[in-house]
DNA sequence: TTCATTATTGAACCATGATTCATAACGGAC
DNA sequence: GTCCGTTATGAATCATGGTTCAATAATGAA
């Protein structure tokens, strides 16, 4: 009984030092491929057989590495999001700053990352695949989400932010600089020099719509005062 | 030379009165019965032959009305988002009320319509099914962006809100209010008493985030003042 | 009522692309 | 160097679901 499994549930199969070293070096270069081909061209053009040829490897051999074409691309995006995620999380308990300021510098961090490029761009943020595929993405969002509630609580706390619903607000930043950075990707020209520009102008906005509305601006206009929006 | 073509083209048919009325009968038909697939299943659902069942044709009708699957679905969506952004469009542009006011209202009434699911819902606004289809999406996202980045254009001519990028954030306000709509879908407990008060706080979050930085709060930590973005 | 024409049907056809598996190459023990 | 179990290969197989089309039904004119 060969136990058709994916390398290493294998019964009693000793790996063997040389080919165990081998097998993780293909499994690696078999998600890096993975990244790379989504990242140039999207999910759409993500065949199996095209991430073997870039990785090098045969098409079944996949298969002795991942169970399936969705838990490939699944763990492939689960390592890029965690990647990002881990960054975001530095920046947002770093100490000695205002939570305005952990708010902005996440923001700022994260969008000009993904307008660069480094980590993946807009496949990896907005273009769905498969429905497990998308469950990691909808994850990677809630804990991002999550982070930036946090970090609401802790300035209503400090008493930095008037009252607000951190969970619901969290979520709204995470679509607002998202969206900030897909909407200038999917346009067709993306002029290089606006990268910086975008991404301050993405935190700075999500910096006031936590802060609170500011007293009605010097102009004219009959503008209401404080937090009670109309209606 | 029948003229194998989407019904209407034909070199010199003449529909003939009865038959124009039950065709076009159908295709009212099969938008709808498209638009109710996918609100209850999502797109992943929406197969040619399911929409024609529900639609009472045969599957091969379909093709009679529309040339292709994706031509189907993008009809449908397009005129889906036709009618949000009429309904935003209406409250963006209500006479004697300042900038602040109708973006606070636009925002509340789309937010709380998709929460209501009038609209569509999760499906529409984010999962993907075709790149054709997604082209309509990304349109209707812009259109709604736009909006939005005139009211804030508006907002800044006025004196009401301190100058910013109107395009950007005009993209920020939509990812931050879709995302602050499908978040609680995705969950799996969509409190239904949550809807309103939702749509109200993310209308606030928007408000918050044109109207500019509120001078520091009433606590102690040493935050800064107006619109400078730290780092 | 009959007939030619057009609309409708839905089962068969095809294309795409994931997955499998018989076969070849390899690794290491004797 | 040979042999046996393991791993890699990639062409063949399968599944899914969009699209087609020969057959059938409906329509309207004569």
């Amino acid at each position: 009984m060969p136990e058709r499994v994916t390398l290493g549930a294998a019964s009693d199969a000793r790996p063997s030092p040389r080919v165990a070293a081998r097998q993780a070096d293909a499994r690696r270069r078999i998600l890096e491929a993975a990244r790379v081909v989504v990242a140039e061209q999207g999910f759409a053009a993500a065949q199996v057989a095209v991430v073997a040829s870039v990785a090098d490897v045969a098409t079944g051999s996949i298969y002795r590495h991942f169970p399936s074409k969705a838990s490939l691309f699944s763990e492939m995006l689960r390592v890029v999001c965690a990647r990002e995620l881990e960054v975001v999380r530095a920046v947002a308990s770093e100490p000695g700053q205002t939570a305005l300021d952990r708010i902005g510098d996440a923001v700022a961090i994260f969008t000009d990352r993904a307008l660069r490029g480094e980590g993946l761009a807009y496949a990896v943020i907005a273009e769905p695949m498969d429905p497990d595929v998308d469950q990691v993405r909808l994850e990677a969002r809630a804990e991002l989400a999550a982070v930036f509630a946090s970090l609401i609580e802790e300035g209503i706390e400090s008493g930095e932010f008037v009252g607000q619903a951190a969970r619901v607000r969290g979520a709204a930043i995470v679509g607002a600089f998202l969206e900030g950075v897909v909407a200038p990707l999917a346009e067709r020209a993306v002029r290089p020099p606006d990268r910086e520009a975008i991404s301050a102008e993405i935190a700075r906005f999500c910096q006031a719509a936590v802060a609170g509305l500011a007293p009605a601006a010097p102009a004219d206009a009959p503008t209401q005062t404080q937090a009670g929006p109309q209606h």
